[in-house]
DNA sequence: TCAAACTTTCAATAATAATTGAAAGAAATA
DNA sequence: TATTTCTTTCAATTATTATTGAAAGTTTGA
């Protein structure tokens, strides 16, 4: 397979894989050619190679920068902005779940604890009540598992990521 | 706050929830809906509660049971089926991880595998080759590490997520 | 076999989300 | 200030995805 083949089938399959985890096709689409493109690109160059609208590359390119996983790139003497991706793929996972955290997990552990304090009512028993309690305790913790999960990740280093945790995982 | 209330935000929140992660607002929906009924539910309960039709809630309920996380109940005497959800928040976080694994990760570690082996040709120089080859092997270790960090869970029993992970999680 | 009670399917429709492109904005230069 | 070059915005459009509902399918029992 050659170098042009192989770029696209990764920009394809990026697309993909963003799209099934809610982010749409063409945001994982630029941050794939970026990841790919060993220099800055500018808006120029997103345009020209996926085909996509002046305005739309403008769209993504900020929503990804607003993910911390590109950055914009000046280079002196010219009036153009270009874009670049974080190649470390650790830091971006962390970028990535970090944000993740406050726009998704932030909100529903929000939710949580106002339900949380569902009182008894003329409407309803009370084993229909402790019911509903039990269960919200229990995603409640699952999510505070899960929030202290991504506090622990996004704190690590990449070395105690590599060794600390791949041991855990294979322990064999 | 009184029960009703406290469901109906719940069934909101986990929609909202749902759809940022690439589920489809109404799936995740039903599956609240289910979380937080005692009992199981009839099609048309569902219909009622959620205000949709009966198309949508056979589709949205034949999906969730693919996911494993909701069950046919058949109760004797009744011609009509039942649906309740895995309510033990644990299982259906390991049952919801196994089925992303094999539906998502693995169709992008094939591609990975595929256009990692780009060869050398006269349209790239070896630089531009090698650059791409060494950004695919990151982003292969890191699908790894996912991989079987999916599987430590997946096999994992609920006693060790409680005690051994957490403890790994909250060191302090 | 027929009718009743339910489930499933799927083409049509509606709702939602992404995209365009032209116009407005901003920054730099002469 | 006017001009050039680039960026940003956003109403209109297009594409995608979800939903409906009626018809077809299935199962059960008389």
């Amino acid at each position: 397979m050659q170098l042009d083949e192989a770029k696209s089938k990764f920009i394809e399959g990026w697309g993909t894989l963003g799209s099934a985890w809610g982010v749409s096709r063409t945001m994982a689409q630029v941050h794939a050619l970026l990841l790919v493109s060993p220099n800055a690109l500018s808006t120029e160059d997103i345009m020209d190679q996926l085909q996509i609208s002046r305005g739309n590359v403008n769209m993504n390119v900020r929503a990804l920068m607003d993910w911390g996983i590109v950055r914009k790139e000046l280079r002196p003497g010219e009036r153009r902005e270009f874009f670049s991706a974080e190649k470390d793929i650790h830091r971006v996972a962390t970028l990535i779940l970090q944000e993740r955290r406050k726009r998704e997990l932030e909100p529903i552990m929000r939710v949580l604890g106002e339900i949380s304090q569902v009182e008894p009512s003329p409407t309803s028993t009370p084993e229909e009540t402790e019911a509903f309690t039990k269960m919200i305790a229990s995603v409640q913790s699952f999510a505070n598992f899960a929030n202290s999960a991504a506090s622990t990740l996004i704190k690590a280093d990449e070395n105690w990521f590599l060794s600390t945790f791949m041991k855990l995982m294979r322990p064999s």
